[in-house]
DNA sequence: GATGCTGCTGCGAACGTTCGCAGCAGCGAA
DNA sequence: TTCGCTGCTGCGAACGTTCGCAGCAGCATC
């Protein structure tokens, strides 16, 4: 478990280095079945093995770097505390969090594809909305009288 | 400019008070031309009044509020700090933000309204995507290459 | 105008996240 | 295999934001 051919090639080959550190956060994000705070994901590793040493800084400094290497996706809800989770490259999806509860749902949403042509064509800009995080109330939250 | 009875009206027709901070903070927040952040907005209070006494405590809670009473919305950019803007009830519109130079722009996106739509179908969540921020490429920085 | 309820405030501590720095270690070259 | 460059790490401080608490003050009532 400490190799992850394709993770290790993955950071390789846009240059990065493949230290321990990076091998076994992301081994660990990949393996959640869910969204991962950085903390519990730091906590997933030092579950599997308590002398890694690894800090709390690394874990976020490797989650920004596999996702811009299109690896992980990271998601600001209302909670305000980010969650990652692992990208897998052919499951383009968005995330729709309820703000009562919390709790989330992804959704495929082909819509928002006509959204970046929009934004291309009114404000020139190139959008990138492969991931997003949207406010809105659940299915038992909007039957319990919404959030008031 | 103590009074903006329109603002004392929309906060109290909710049942919420209107103290002294709740009425300089949201006319600071109205009068200024642009985004602001927590810090800049208790900023202009402050110098309109340098005795005002309000904590950034306040600031941050009368913005919530405010996002309660629909009067004000809150952008998360990737910058990481939050800023704020007065809502005009009928300028609906999403924010497009550059990842790599910051610049931000307004547009409205009608394909949204589809996405809601989606939403409802796909997974029984009642979105609300009145105010969304998304990163993309400015013009100048996709002309430049982009960010990498 | 005086009174009472309770929502709002200021303070300061705590949270999640980012940053700067000095030293370590991955990877390519010799 | 050894060496050197430099990207990466751990540490701790700092940032922006939220929270808990005790006291204050807006508003309704009399």
């Amino acid at each position: 478990m400490s190799c992850e051919p394709e993770i290790a090639r993955a950071v390789r080959e846009r240059g990065r280095r493949l230290t321990i550190q990076r091998a076994r956060i992301l081994s660990a994000l990949r393996h959640a079945s869910d969204h991962q705070s950085a903390e519990q994901i730091l906590g997933r590793v030092l579950d599997g093995d308590p002398h890694a040493g690894i800090s709390l800084s690394t874990v976020y400094r490797t989650l920004e770097t596999a996702a811009d290497l299109g690896l992980t996706s990271e998601l600001r809800g209302a909670s305000g505390t980010a969650v990652y989770e692992w990208t897998e490259p052919d499951a383009a999806h968005h995330h729709v969090e309820c703000a009562a509860c919390g709790r989330s749902a992804a959704v495929e949403l082909d819509s928002l594809r006509l959204a970046e042509a929009e934004i291309r064509d009114r404000a020139g800009f190139e959008a990138d909305i492969r991931h997003l995080a949207i406010p809105g109330l659940c299915p038992d939250c909007r039957g319990a009288g919404g959030e008031a």
